[in-house]
RNA sequence: GGAGAGAUGGCCGAGUAGGUCGAAGGCGCUCGCCUGCUAAGCGAGUAUACUGGGAAACCGGUAUCGAGGGUUCGAAUCCCUCUCUCUCCGCCA
């Protein structure tokens, strides 16, 4: 959420950098209803200092015969008091709503453009591979070898649903271990396992809600909805909460499982693990001081390309441009792992900086000294990485031409040993 | 799922014949004093949000005693609903 008093005062610089995410102007009607807002409250709370002053006197009176008519008034300031209570309490929902379906302004130096084709890479590294023969997606050399099957998911629950077999269900535990022990052992990050349902607070705390609720899977009674990813109850663990400076900044690890609904995407990526109803994912989240987080972005998507480095996957890093950033992100850097079965990069990690967007929804502070007024924190999210498309990328870049595959050698210790699936 | 108990400020913990309770007391913390260090002692302060005024320091108003609603001139205190926690029983990975 914005702060509405930066928007009071700076209403135009505010439209203007949400403009350059696209779309209508946001901001239309803010003005009236927040002056509307104001007005009833000062004379509703007017009125209610009355009543309690009044009140006062009549409790300091014994006789309370001497007072039936101020008892009389207050009557009806109560009656009065009620109904506005009711006009106010209806204006602020409208209020709110219309503020949380604002999406974040742009960060300073994220590139402005219209969508995904203006994006900017900013680096690449490693060389897109070569090989020496016809080189195929992934889901035929899973097929293949056994260790991915796409009808079986289907014949289980539905599209976009996969079994994994032996070695493939092996890799994947395997590449869930090896990043969580990288981010927890060299970079200094805790290791959380969170609940993989939430409630709508929490989902509204991170920007899903009220907006985006078509992408959720969603339980009926009662109403908590499964994860799109961890970012959502990682984050909302220091929801209305007020930390210590000296608590900051805080890291945060989790693997957890990720369920979208893909609304919207229908014929899209139908073959194969790129996009799937139900993935694994080992997330990073951080709080962070304000004046730290564009530092702090850095090196989370540094962490990140890390485990790219370690596995010996070609990628390159992409900036986002305002028109192609989330909804609750102020500045995303994407990783793009190189696939040679679909010769392209394809993502694999999005890294992100909320400002203090999501601190606001959510309320998460802190207090620069043990004096001073609470201040909101800034997070930041990043995958590091997500898993599937990470066994995606093995499979595609280290396949063979006999049809087996090598496991790249930082993996092997949590393979058992394995060097290569047959 | 059945039976019962509870939810108060950073923490602990008073407060039910409704009024002077934003809330005793203690701990913790901050500032000052004192004691040649440490400990003890003394004094003051110590919630958050919204909102009005002010350049600011700051001053004023309103709300908040798990959440929401009701009764009342007035509710932490009475009534209703919900949520969560704990204990016992049952069931279960």
């Amino acid at each position: 959420m914005l702060d509405m008093k930066f928007i009071r005062e700076n209403p135009d610089e505010a439209e203007q950098r949400l403009s350059t995410r696209g779309g209508a102007s946001y901001l239309d009607g803010f003005r009236e209803l927040d002056q509307e807002r104001r007005n009833l409250l000062h004379a509703n709370e007017t009125l209610k200092a009355e009543r309690n002053r009044v009140s006062d006197e009549i409790g300091r009176v014994k006789d309370k015969s001497q007072v039936q008519d101020q008892i009389l008034q207050m009557r009806a300031v109560s009656q009065k008091i009620k109904e506005q209570d009711e006009e106010l309490k209806q204006l602020e929902e409208k209020l709110q709503s219309f503020m949380l379906t604002i999406p974040n302004l742009p960060h300073a130096t994220t590139p402005v453009g219209a969508s995904e084709n203006d994006n900017v890479q900013v680096r690449v590294w490693g060389e897109p591979r070569q090989l020496e023969f016809k080189a195929k997606p992934h889901w035929e050399i899973g097929e293949e070898l056994g260790i991915l099957d796409f009808e079986c998911g289907a014949k289980i629950t539905g599209a976009r649903f996969t079994l994994y077999r032996g070695a493939g269900a092996r890799l994947e535990r395997a590449l869930i271990s090896f990043m969580l022990d990288l981010h927890t052992d060299r970079h200094g990050y805790l290791e959380v396992l969170p609940p993989f349902m939430v409630n709508r607070d929490s989902m509204t705390g991170t920007g899903q809600l009220p907006k985006f609720e078509e992408d959720l899977f969603k339980l009926v009674d009662p109403e908590f909805f499964l994860i799109p990813t961890a970012e959502v109850p990682v984050t909302n663990i220091h929801r209305n909460e007020i930390l210590k400076r000296s608590d900051l900044p805080i890291s945060y690890a989790a693997y957890t499982p990720c369920f979208r609904r893909e609304a919207g995407s229908y014929g899209k990526d139908t073959r194969g693990l790129i996009r799937q109803h139900q993935f694994n994912k080992v997330e990073l989240v951080k709080f962070v001081h304000p004046s730290e987080s564009d530092a702090e972005l850095e090196n989370l998507t540094g962490h990140a390309e890390k485990v790219l480095q370690l596995l010996e996957l070609p990628y390159r890093v992409m900036a986002l441009c305002s028109g192609d950033i989330g909804f609750s992100s102020a500045k995303t850097y994407d990783l793009e792992v190189w696939l040679p079965g679909q010769s392209c990069y394809r993502e694999i990690s999005s890294c992100s900086t909320f400002g203090d967007f999501q601190a606001r929804r959510a309320s998460i502070r802190f207090r620069e000294d043990e004096k001073a007024k609470p201040e909101f924190v800034h997070t930041l999210n990043g995958s590091g990485l997500a898993v599937g498309r990470t066994l995606v990328a093995i499979l595609e870049n280290y396949q063979q031409q006999d049809g087996s595959v090598l496991i790249p050698a930082a993996l092997r210790p949590y393979m058992g040993g394995l060097e290569r699936i047959i």
